[in-house]
Formats: C-alpha cells, structure tokens, sequence
DNA sequence: AATAGTTTTGCAAATGTTTTCATAAACGGA
DNA sequence: TCCGTTTATGAAAACATTTGCAAAACTATT
C-alpha cells in the first residue's frame, strides 16, 4: 500500500518527495498560507503517499504546546467521576487535546508520582480532582508554568482555580430539607472521610446544621460505611432492626443511599411512609429507582464541560487570568422521603 | 523557593549547576550505575534545586519508547467502559506507561481522528474497543508498526488481537438459561445495534438460540431502546400492560434490565414470580438490585486487566507474538429469573 | 527591459535529549 | 615506577522538527 514503510518516514522524506525542502514541508502544516497552491499539492501527494504523520514530540521540544492536558482522578470507578471525565475530555477535544489520564486510588504518594510523570510529558495543564493534595503535589505545580485547576470541590480560597460543586452547600441543603420536613431522628451514613474532602465536607456541614437546629445525632446512629451496594445495605439492615430508629438516614452519597433504600425494604419498612432516606451526587439512574431517591445533584457534565472551557482558553491565552466556577448543587425533591406525619 | 524558575531548566543546566557535561547527566537518569557516587550526589542536588524534570518529548525523538498507550473507548458514561479503562490503566501504570484516552461517542469518522492524533504523540501501543472498526482505521495502524489490540469482546478471527468476552456467547448463555427454565413467551429488549458490534452480536445469538429451540419472537415483543433507565423502564411498562404478555423479557444490558424491572414493578407485576428479566454484563449494582438481577457477567476488570498486560509486554519485547485471550462470560443466576411454573 | 515590490522557498541554527566513541583518571600487579 | 585494565567522563553527532533570515522567483510598474 504505502511507498515507504516501516523505513523512517519524516519530514524530510516527504521534502525530498515531494521535491521541496523540509522546510517547506514544516510550513505546509503549520502556515499552510504560505505555501504556493502547487506546492501544497505536491506536498499532500507526498504525504498522503508516505503516510506521514507529523511528531508532536519533535514539535514540542521547540516550545510548542504537545496538546495534552493531565487528568488526575482518585478512580473511575464511580461513575460520577467517569462523568466528569467524559465530558471534560468532549470539551478540551474540541480544541485540539487530548487528555493524560491516570487514577490514584486515593493514594496521595501516588498522586505526586502521576503528577509529575504527566510533567514530563510536558502536558499543556493539569486537572486535579478535589481541592486536597499533598503539598509536594502543589509545590510540583507551582515550579512549573502551565495552568492548573481543580475540579469537582468548589471553594473561592482553594489553590488554584476550582470549579465545581460547593460539598458543604450540598451537605447543608438536604439536612435543612429533612428538617423543613419536620424530621428530628436522623441518622446519618457517611464513607470513610480520610483523604476525602468531599465526603468530609459534606458530613460536617450536615451535623453542623443538624446541630443549628437543636437536632443532636447520637454516635451509633452515625455510620461509616465504605463505598458499596452491598455493604451500606446491610449496615442500613442492622440499623433498622433495632427498637430505636430514625425517621430519617442521610447518606453521604447516592450509592450508600441506594444501598440503605434495599436496606430498609429487606427489613421490612416502606419508603418514604416509614422512613425517609436521601443521597448526594444524583447519579444515573438515581431518578428511575423505586422509590426515586431525594437527593443533591452534583451537576457532573456541567462541571467538566466548564473545567474543559476554563482550563483550555487559560492554555490557549497564558496571559489572561483564570477564575473558578461554582456549580452548585441542586436539591432533587423525589419520593424517597417525605414530611413526618405527626404521631 | 527554586533557584532558576521560569528560564529554561534542561539537563545542560543542571549539568552546569553540577559541574558537569550534560551526556553525564542524562546517564545519571538513564544508566545511574555507570556514574561515579559522589557525582551522582552532586546531580541529585542540582536537580533538586532546579526543580528539573525530565523532558519525554525530547527522548521520544531519540526513538525511545514515548511511555503513553492510546485507549479509544466508545464513552465512559457507561459504568462499564469507566471500568474496563480503570483497571487496564491501573495495570500498564506498573509498567510505567500512561494513558491518552479518548472516546467518540460511537462515530467512526471521529475514531479515525482520535487516533491519528494519538499517533502524532508516538503512543507506544493502541487499544480501541470492540472488533468493528472504518477501514481506515486498521489502515491507519497497519501502517505504522505498533502493537494494537481489540478489548472488551473477543474473536478468535479479529484482525488484531483480541481480549474481551464473545458476546454471542454471552446472548446464547442467557437465552438458554431461560429456554432451560421453560420460559417460550420471550421479549427482548435491545439498544439499537448499528456500529455497536457487541449489542449485535448479544441480539443476533439471542435469537438464533430462541429459533434453535422452536421459539419465535414476534415483531412487537423486539424492543429497540438507547441506553437508558427511564426510556427502558418506560417502554416495559408499555409492553407489559398489553394483554398478551411475555413471560420474560431477555435485556441486551444491565442498564435495560433494570429499567425492565422497574417498568414492571410499577406496571403492577411481581419479579420473577409474573416475569423473568435478564440482563446482560453483570455491572455494578446488578447484584444488589432488588431482586437481584439474572445476569452474564462479561468480566470487566479482568479483561482490562489482561489487555493491560497482554500489550504492555507486546511493547516492551517488541519481537514476541501478540495472542488474544478469551474473558469467558459468566451466567450469574439470581433472583430476577425463575423457572416457569406450569399452569 | 529594467526596477521595485511581493511572494515563495531554502539554508542553517536551534530545540533537549541520547548515544557512540574517545579520552582521562584511577587502580592493581609486576 | 611503569604498564595494562577498568571505570568515569566529555565531545560531538544524531534525532525530527521549527523558524529567522536571506536568496530566489515571480508580478507589476514604468
């Protein structure tokens, strides 16, 4: 098929083919305006004929941006993050880049290392998830001179630009929810906060306005439960088995609320009559399940679409000043809990 | 904090801070035993205080391998591809490689793109999705001399290598379970198969197996439904409150499974005791759906997992023969199906 | 046909590395 | 002390491009 194969092809080749110099060539793509029509014609045969394709990292040494931008995330295994992933990678393609992508596991050690291997390869911008890293990740960041942002969190004091949702806002919001709907029994099931500011922050802004409201969480009513179906299933089980039991859980996510709702039927209780439960993050199919879960939506494709806007036109003009986003988060009233009816 | 900031560190002026030539320094990052100790020591603490990061872009002119693996993946919405990218991401990192990952939403013509773009960065091995690719784009790749592989399904007669599971099997599996529990009064429900060769593969064996076995589905009982809780929970809701109904309805995914069993839980039916729903894929939550769902678990991680492996070592010892690896599907019965009881 | 102006092209230097080859330094044994 | 090895280092070429500058090739004007 191709004329020349696994034999080197590069610009020069193509030059000698299509009779010019290499300079020439090297024009041809980068100033296609300055090259005369006939020989851009011949060069495009040449190309076309040869199979070339041009060396980014040949280009990037001189300076040039490699179009690539390093995605940092603690997994995709939630969706939501899978989301946000998707519809940042959507975005910043349209100008022309392409995401490093690499997950951590939570594992800040881990996060330094993909950092700088990203720096390396001399990506154009960094995308950090969540608004916590270890100070050696930012000291990284700041020798640098590339933009950086930090999506999914949002805080107007963060290091650097982050857009995304306010996670003290979402945690505030449904606790006032449940208590507008005269709920005082809440129990509350939350992850595993080390290293998580999100679900840290969600938590704490729940019990702070719980507490504002006179409403006091006693400690076994407080669960921590890992991220799974099946796990916050059966911690919701033992909970509803005892004598003494809430009107209300609130989760710290929508997978632990998903696995509280099976909880509550497994043990017998209808909801929203019997209980109430609720989530955070308004993830798929969060809408469609029976009951249809009361929750905070974090607005995931929102947030990317914005981080890929924000942190490409700051790639694409390095003077101008990149600003953060708040995406906030949006109570989803649904039927998975309703007002206390007075006894 | 750094010494030099934002004039160019390179290793020739890490050389210089260390009183060195640069060749020695590039052998102090590439082949630290041949230099001396106390050299050695003098680099580290010029490099440290530069803040001096390798340059790839600069190796990767050198023909040296550019340590990036490009994987096109149709989305990362659905949980299952977020999955499968995880873990083979989590596996080719070990081996030092980094992912340039992109999706295309089901369009060949952006495929092509992506990947030409992907092979302007010298990615070192290339994974798309599925067996079915435009023309072009095995052209593409053929041209060049990298290894590539087909992940997620598997076809001992794929143009590439492929690692996945056969999704013929998969349909055949769940259409013979049923056929085993006597169920003749089959639906299906499908997501539109055109340039998705999974769905098509899962729907055409599905029906092969039903016609094997004497039964025919009828015209309205193939449901076409995109990917979607709400559009599948709705149109099983449709179909069951017809008169004539089946006895189970056969789902080319978990996704369409779950809105089935919704659809059916608010057309007022019982699961499985009025109707079996199967799905196909196993994904996350299947298993604590209530009932649980009766499912062909196509095993996500382990496909990521052995394609990561299969092509990190086909990139570092570029002679070895490449093999695909079929990830059998696994028919996982649980509650959602059970065998019809004879009126 | 000569001139001035404009457009198109090529030469050569530069980019940040690696690597081959050569040389210098250190070492051990006689 | 000298010689032959071994070990450590540097000089320079190579890698695939881009780009500033100057030369060449056109065009238009007189």
């Amino acid at each position: 098929m191709s004329d020349i194969k696994h034999n080197r092809v590069d610009i020069v080749s193509v030059a000698k083919a299509a009779n010019v110099s290499s300079s020439t060539v090297s024009r041809y793509f980068n100033h296609p305006e300055l090259v005369k029509l006939v020989t851009r014609r011949r060069i495009e045969t040449a190309v076309r004929k040869q199979g070339y394709i041009r060396n980014r990292a040949a280009q990037t040494i001189h300076g040039i941006r490699s179009g690539t931008i390093g995605v940092i995330v603690p997994t995709l295994d939630h969706a939501i993050f899978a989301e946000v992933v998707q519809s940042f990678s959507d975005t910043v393609a349209e100008q022309g880049f392409t995401i490093l992508l690499a997950s951590h596991g939570y594992d800040q050690q881990r996060e330094c290392a993909i950092l700088r291997r990203m720096l390396e390869h001399r990506v154009d911008g960094i995308v950090l998830t969540g608004l916590d890293h270890d100070d050696a990740v930012f000291r990284l960041i700041d020798s640098q001179t590339i933009p950086s942002i930090l999506m999914w969190n949002y805080s107007d004091d963060a290091r650097y630009p982050s857009i995304g949702s306010d996670n003290n806002s979402a945690g505030a919001m449904i606790a006032e929810h449940l208590l507008s709907q005269g709920h005082r029994d809440i129990a509350c099931m939350f992850p595993p906060t080390c290293g998580n500011d999100r679900a840290q922050a969600r938590f704490s802004a729940v019990m702070k306005t719980l507490t504002n409201a006179g409403v006091s969480v006693s400690d076994h009513w407080q669960l921590t439960t890992v991220y799974s179906i099946s796990d916050s299933k059966r911690d919701a089980m033992t909970l509803l088995n005892r004598t003494d039991r809430p009107t209300a859980i609130i989760c710290g996510n929508d997978i632990l609320a998903t696995g509280a709702l099976y909880g509550a039927t497994a043990a017998g209780l209808r909801v929203p009559d019997d209980i109430s439960i609720t989530g955070i993050g308004d993830f798929k199919g969060s809408a469609e399940i029976e009951p249809a879960l009361t929750t905070v939506r974090i607005p995931a494709r929102r947030i990317g679409h914005e981080a890929g806007l924000t942190l490409s036109s700051a790639i694409i003009n390095p003077g101008s000043v990149t600003t953060g986003l708040h995406c906030k988060p949006i109570l989803m009233i649904r039927s998975s809990s309703r007002p206390l009816s007075r006894a």
